[in-house]
DNA sequence: CAGGATCCATTGGGATACTG
DNA sequence: CAGTATCCCAATGGATCCTG
């Protein structure tokens, strides 16, 4: 079985839903649009993304690096500093997940609205 | 500030990360993918969904049925039926999921490829 | 400044058993 | 057949404190 020209066999469906978890997660697709712009450092992130802490701002970064959508860059200075970048294929991300992000905005009154149509029925 | 276009003021970026909680979470896309030729039984999607408990197809089909991206029809017969199937809402998510499983179907190698030189780093 | 370490609450999700 | 109810474990994620 075929899932819109994607085989679903074991292997590929894992890959694939490896990649789903991790957009779904809570932070990464922010950061990376967050980083879209260029380098950011550890600390403007963490003011940027407003509301994440900072375990799982290393959390998302660590993960997005080992991916391979991210670098990390340390300059040793006192203070140190650490430079997060996207590489070309966290760029080659931006695409599908911007296409996502305007799906959502699109149609998230739909949804609310839907949602509390739902709801109603349910206490009824 | 904004993403791509996308403003990300509270209101829409809190709208905007329900929807990528939704399709990022374990079986949501899944089964959205497997209904898009059209209606389905519960115990044929427990069939075809491969893994999934009978539990969690429950509260994927209830939450995609609340966010008005699937319908349920109950058949009042012995025994019981009950057919799922997209709704035009429901089947405005596969293109931009199809762009996001085709992203990490190209892309898949290269990220197993990063996390295994990754991890090499890490261990040395 | 950047993050590691620790503790803790919440949630996601699987297994099993039961029911109309 | 299509669920609901219950139990339980693992993962997620927040708060706080500590350090080079």
């Amino acid at each position: 079985m075929t899932i819109g020209g994607i085989p679903d066999h074991p292997a590929e469906c894992a890959g694939i839903n490896e990649v789903l978890a991790r957009v779904g997660d809570k932070w990464s697709v922010l950061v990376v649009m967050l980083l879209r712009d260029g380098p950011r450092r550890f600390n403007q992130l963490k003011r940027d993304v407003a509301g994440i802490s900072q375990h799982m701002l290393t959390l998302t970064l660590r993960g997005l690096e080992r991916d391979g959508l991210v670098t990390r860059t340390v300059f040793p200075t006192i203070p140190p500093r650490v430079d997060y970048e996207l590489t070309p294929l966290g760029h080659s991300l931006r695409a599908p997940v911007e296409a996502l992000g305007k799906w959502a905005l699109a149609h998230q009154s739909a949804i609310k609205a839907a949602q509390r149509s739902f709801d109603a029925r349910k206490n009824a």
